[in-house]
DNA sequence: CAGGATCCTATACGATACTG
DNA sequence: CAGTATCGTATAGGATCCTG
């Protein structure tokens, strides 16, 4: 005998993993900034990214693009230049979060504007 | 004189910022399923949210539901029952974080399609 | 240039027990 | 009920140096 609360919930759960999902792959220091970075320039080789981004050291930088390839949001190809030079951009897959970034980008505007009483 | 370029940079930087700005609010395990679960229920208990939250405990979510209140994203209220309960609910600035929710839930469903439900 | 290897610190997070 | 206190582990992230 289920009662409405009960489907309520349980769908409730269901949106609670997925978001979860969501920020398993989008958590952290570094990822959204990187995937900003490829997208804004459609074409982003890794130094170019790593000036882009304040802070971020090569490790890290390696590190992220390794996950998010396998989580198929960028595609990354080699340059046969001298020396060799490394293309990302974003997959079909990874441009689906320009909404999210987008989002996320008037948010933290709006937030700041609430937290620190105005934006810089 | 100033190149397009320069301002093109410029601006991502600032965009960059932002989207970290929201990150560094809404970033880790708890954060989204804390605000998911009371954006809901609309008003919830501290012990329901711990039900609500699959594998957290009570340290985790009294901490960040102390982060959140910084934040201004839920406000606390304390009801003089008892043994006392107290009652949190998002505040304006909280619930416009709703659109980011549901496009994180709709994107963490596409995207374990890609993932797990691609063809080996 | 694009990264890997190594070492280290800081923080996130978890388990359990306790209190007003 | 709604937390705190304490302790311990795991992971994120940083600094530096090395290599094809």
């Amino acid at each position: 005998m289920e009662c409405k609360k009960t489907n309520f919930g349980q769908e409730h759960k269901k949106e609670m993993r997925a978001v979860q999902d969501s920020m398993d792959v989008l958590s952290g220091k570094w990822k959204i900034p990187i995937i900003s970075s490829i997208c804004y320039y459609n074409k982003r080789r890794f130094s170019d990214i790593l000036n882009d981004i304040d802070g971020i050291s090569n490790r890290m930088l390696s590190k992220e693009l390794k996950e998010l390839e396998i989580n198929q949001l960028i595609k990354r190809t080699v340059l046969e230049t001298q020396p060799i030079t490394v293309e990302y951009q974003l997959t079909d897959h990874g441009l689906t979060l320009r909404t999210i970034i987008n989002n996320l980008t008037e948010w933290g505007i709006d937030h700041r504007k609430v937290i620190v009483g105005k934006p810089l």
